[in-house]
DNA sequence: CCACCATGCAGAAACGTACCTCCTCACCAC
DNA sequence: GTGGTGAGGAGGTACGTTTCTGCATGGTGG
């Protein structure tokens, strides 16, 4: 019995558009991939008689041939027990959405794959490259993945000498300082910190930025740190840091939650924002425009991390770079709004809040 | 030259790991995949050498093999020009993320698509199925999936007859009626609309909801339509709703921003939530459990959603269900809050409240 | 002692594509 | 006539698995 004949049970294949095209599997295959020597008249014909048969070529297969899959690993690290804590602020919503739209008008999908997933997960997917977002010291699935000569691009400097193909990352240190030096000018005597207890570079960073500001500037350091993936602790550090008894009169929040979480702990307080505090917190979040107070926010820019991490990665797998690894710093972004500033800029229609000396 | 010898340029294949092992290529396949009648010995040995050769199976191959590919896809439809609108608000956040985890628990990864993509993206990848939120009425990606196959699981009924696997849903009526219910029991004479103005089913269903309970209690609607995808379109809405001359002393807000849009135009004309004005938007945000005041918000679900969705696709995958579309309501959850009581259940001191449950 | 069966394993055929190697013309210059 | 050349296309192999089929071997019942 033939093997080439007899009904194709799934779909048509690219033995069927040669056989009815009535050409051979080579012909097909150049003509719908623009190679070869073909006349057009060949090619146009060719994909004529795919279109009609509806062929699609398979992926696996194409994959199996050519070692390129198309396809990028999107990984987010966990916090905590939370198996998966993809978007749980703005901030991975926007990165991962520009990552997609990048990879895409590449030709590469995005497949997202925690990295606490075993490793059948992992095998089970051919991935031409991976993103990694903020990988833990020494994290053991980069290792891996570097050791398969698979490229890795991270979000977020990695620690632990970790050998991946590039980094994007800001500069979390001048970010801070920037924004200390902007709550200083605003008046602020004692700036205070709501950080995280996890140990990722971010938090990390951001708060040996703090302190060294504050070394330079001889303040006392007043902070108070939480699991940051837990929504509730955000609140309750939130007050527990206006309930000290040398009570910040500016903080900034390292989370995005962290500016309602302050500014509902100061209501309870009776203080008033800014006149009696200022506030600052890192956010992707446009609500912080319609807060009451608006909130200054200090944007990462996602977006452009985002596009940058796939746009280093895609050239690390065409070659296109020149081998050694690529760093990128990503600007941060201040938006200063009435929180952070003593003279409100224009409070509305409303009637103004008391006439507050300058 | 022998084809079989020489050194192997990538990674090590299965023929590397038979011959390492002194066995045949299907005694390896056969241990390594718990098939076969082996006997322990033989089966810890084989796994022994390949992981003493960092063997990992070529998922192209194996793909290419079995014809399933452990991909399912993640599509998510575009609102006006955004190229993606993926996570524009934290219900498709919480969604994917729902939806990854339960993937993975079975065994798959998710493969995020935008239903724009052209066809090269779609055919480059080998999907066993598709996840699709809130799809068009007769979407052509839907129908193109169905004609080859491939079981279509959506987020939201599908319009247009789409022949889809089964769907997942919220009965948003229900809960419209319901929550318009609970603002005219807090004592709401003429309630507003902040809604979008595109086709897609939540929109469409939640506004003829709202028509039809006015008119059953004889209320004139009052609402405003805005394009949804732009954030700064929802403020001005909100400001234009609430400078009508009919202006409401209720509003329900269809869209995760229009809580702060709302409370920010009610502080612009004077008025007082929930004194003034009583408040509800659709929202997943935590962050409106502490605005000032906190705001009541419909929850959707998402993370059932995502859950119960990825459950039937895989089911319809693996032959699991009974071959009959599956279909799905799963209840909405009304967070109610200060802004929609007239009087406010307990204006304390003391932390927030706990963890939202799911 | 032979037929029989379960056990343990090997051979080899696919899966569908890409691409390298070659073949066959027709045409032209010499 | 002959060799060269370039266009147009065919054959066949390899990618790395899974799995069907089959072949030994040793034990067991008749």
């Amino acid at each position: 019995m033939s093997r080439s004949t007899g009904r194709r049970l799934g779909r048509a294949g690219i033995r069927d558009v040669a056989a009815a095209a009535g050409v051979s599997i080579t012909t097909v295959s150049d003509a719908l991939n623009g190679k070869g020597r073909l006349p057009d008249a060949t090619r146009s014909h060719v994909r004529e008689v795919a279109d009609r048969l509806g062929y699609r070529p398979s992926a696996a297969a194409r994959t199996l041939r050519t070692g390129k899959s198309g396809l990028l690993g999107l990984t987010v690290t966990t916090y905590g027990d939370e198996p998966f804590t993809f978007t749980e602020f703005a901030y991975f919503a926007e990165m991962a959405r520009a990552a997609t739209s990048a990879a895409l008008a590449r030709g590469y999908a995005l497949v997202i794959l925690p990295a606490t997933s075993r490793h059948d997960v992992w095998s089970n997917v051919a991935l031409d490259g991976t993103v990694v977002i903020d990988p833990a010291d020494g994290d053991p699935v980069v290792t891996e993945l570097v050791r398969h000569g698979i490229p890795v691009v991270s979000d977020g400097r990695p620690g632990g000498a970790l050998p991946v193909t590039g980094w994007v990352d800001n500069d979390h240190e001048a970010a801070v300082l920037g924004l200390l030096d902007h709550l200083a000018d605003a008046g602020a005597r004692r700036i205070g910190l709501l950080t995280g207890n996890t140990t990722d570079t971010y938090t990390r960073l951001s708060t040996t930025a703090y302190l060294h500001w504050c070394e330079r500037v001889g303040q006392d350091p007043v902070y108070e740190s939480y699991p940051a993936h837990d929504p509730c602790a955000g609140a309750v550090a939130a007050d527990r840091l206006l309930a000290r008894p040398d009570r910040p009169d500016a903080v900034y929040g390292l989370f995005d939650p962290n500016g309602t979480d302050l500014l509902a702990a100061a209501r309870r307080y009776g203080l008033r924002v800014p006149e009696d505090l200022l506030l600052v917190c890192c956010s992707e979040s446009t609500l912080y425009a319609a807060t009451e107070p608006p909130v200054t926010t200090l944007s990462l820019k996602p977006r452009r991390i985002g596009t940058a991490v796939v746009q280093i990665l895609i050239d690390a797998i065409e070659g296109l770079d020149n081998g050694r690894p690529v760093e990128q710093v990503i600007p941060t972004d201040l938006i200063v709004r009435a929180s952070s500033q003593r003279r409100p800029p224009r409070t509305t229609v409303s009637p103004p809040r008391g006439p507050s000396g300058d």
